[in-house]
DNA sequence: GTTCTTCTATGAACTACTTCACACAACGGC
DNA sequence: GCCGTTGTGTGAAGTAGTTCATAGAAGAAC
């Protein structure tokens, strides 16, 4: 339960709820297993509830016009999916795969959430407030697509991923850095350019020093320098 | 006070909120006049405030990068901005200007509206659903902006507006259609690209029939079209 | 009516991306 | 160990957008 109550804390969406209200919504949650691969939700499904990654990582992916997939974000535990369709009960806008292997999610269904919120004023308080900060980063990053270019939207993307995941702090060999477990072609797709592209500019950044590249990881050597080019 | 409630209930924040509570909210709400290109606020401001526009128009502004003052939204009678600020009081994130002479704003302060909402936990939760489907709408946004070119984003935006501003139906010469009043600089700011290319774009849909330009302005005479392209 | 400003129109040169083609390195399965 | 798959690295050719330059037409200012 304490676990539960952990996990639903970290959702931006409802991080800012007083501690017994968590409670008890956590305590409404059941938790699901996948295996890898497997199909979380579709595009289209009615959105019913909210997925919270406890274990593994989930791969959100939509299709784009020619029916090229594209995944848009990679969640991993801690992260959550499916947070409008507790307030609007939309159909699912995007996909969900289990992409690494055990993914087990906590699972807030609609019904519940609306019974728990029902009760307590004070939440939907909070999360107007915090719905209110989401619309403000998404519209930042509609301007950002539109305004800027590859570099600028690079380095900008890599500093969010490193401030979302703080997880692995690599030390040693003398240089120290944030590693993130990205592939070039998930970064691709999450900055609507192709694979080649983001190569290249991760090769500038990298000769410049700033990231060292791996297979399937990015470690990020000098945020500062990062910054300013963001 | 029944001119100021219409106006409220036009704002799709508010417009799913039940009737007594529109009511309670419009009569908190004071009329300002600015006079045309009269600064609303200004990008960096303390976020206090929604305005409605009651006549005239708002152009909204950010400033891109390098300086460059974009246009990213026209409002009109019955439109608004600051929602936002109603319920995180962040900074502002763009600049409001009076756009036409002369422009009148029915005001709602941060302040009227938290205590109005404080004695109305109903409306919280409408609030919840009508943000949450604006959030819905500018992911939808930003994945067009990434994944569609040109021809598309232009088709999409034309109908949007047309959906948005329902006011001029022109009829007569052998031809219907939805005036749009706007230039071809703002259309293009909207877009994220150059004037000069919604000029060539918006000249292949001459060409086609789909659309018929003016001076200021664009007349969809062929929806359908439009849909077929979007 | 004349002038000034704003808006539309269009072409030429440029640039940032794209797609395609391919080489190769790392890892997983067996 | 070997092989299939997934990921990175890179160059060549193409293209959708850019900027710059320039022209004319419609309105507004006086």
């Amino acid at each position: 339960m304490n676990e539960r109550e952990d996990l639903i804390r970290d959702v931006p969406l409802l991080a800012r709820l007083p501690e017994p209200d968590l409670r008890a919504l956590a305590s409404q949650g059941h938790i699901h297993s996948y295996r890898m691969g497997a199909v979380i939700f579709s595009e289209g499904d009615p959105g019913e509830s909210l997925h919270i990654v406890v274990e593994g990582g989930i791969r959100i992916t939509v299709l784009s016009g020619a029916g090229v997939e594209a995944t848009v974000a990679l969640l991993g535990p801690g992260e959550f999916v499916g947070h409008l369709a507790l307030l609007d009960g939309r159909p699912r806008s995007a996909s969900a795969l289990a992409a690494a292997q055990p993914t087990k999610t906590l699972v807030v269904t609609r019904e519940d959430f609306l019974g728990w919120l029902a009760e307590r004023p004070q939440a939907a308080f909070a999360l107007l407030e915090t719905l209110s900060l989401l619309l403000r980063s998404t519209d930042e990053a509609l301007a950002d697509l539109a305004f800027l270019d590859l570099p600028h939207r690079l380095a900008k993307r890599l500093l969010n991923l490193a401030a979302a995941h703080p997880e692995v702090q690599v030390q040693g060999h003398g240089s120290d850095g944030v590693r993130l477990r990205i592939t070039q072609a998930e970064l691709a797709s999450m900055l609507g350019v192709s694979r080649e592209s983001v190569n290249k500019q991760l090769n500038v950044l990298a000769h410049q020093g700033s990231v060292r590249l791996g297979r399937g990881n990015v470690t990020l050597l000098d945020p500062e320098a990062l910054r300013s080019l963001a």
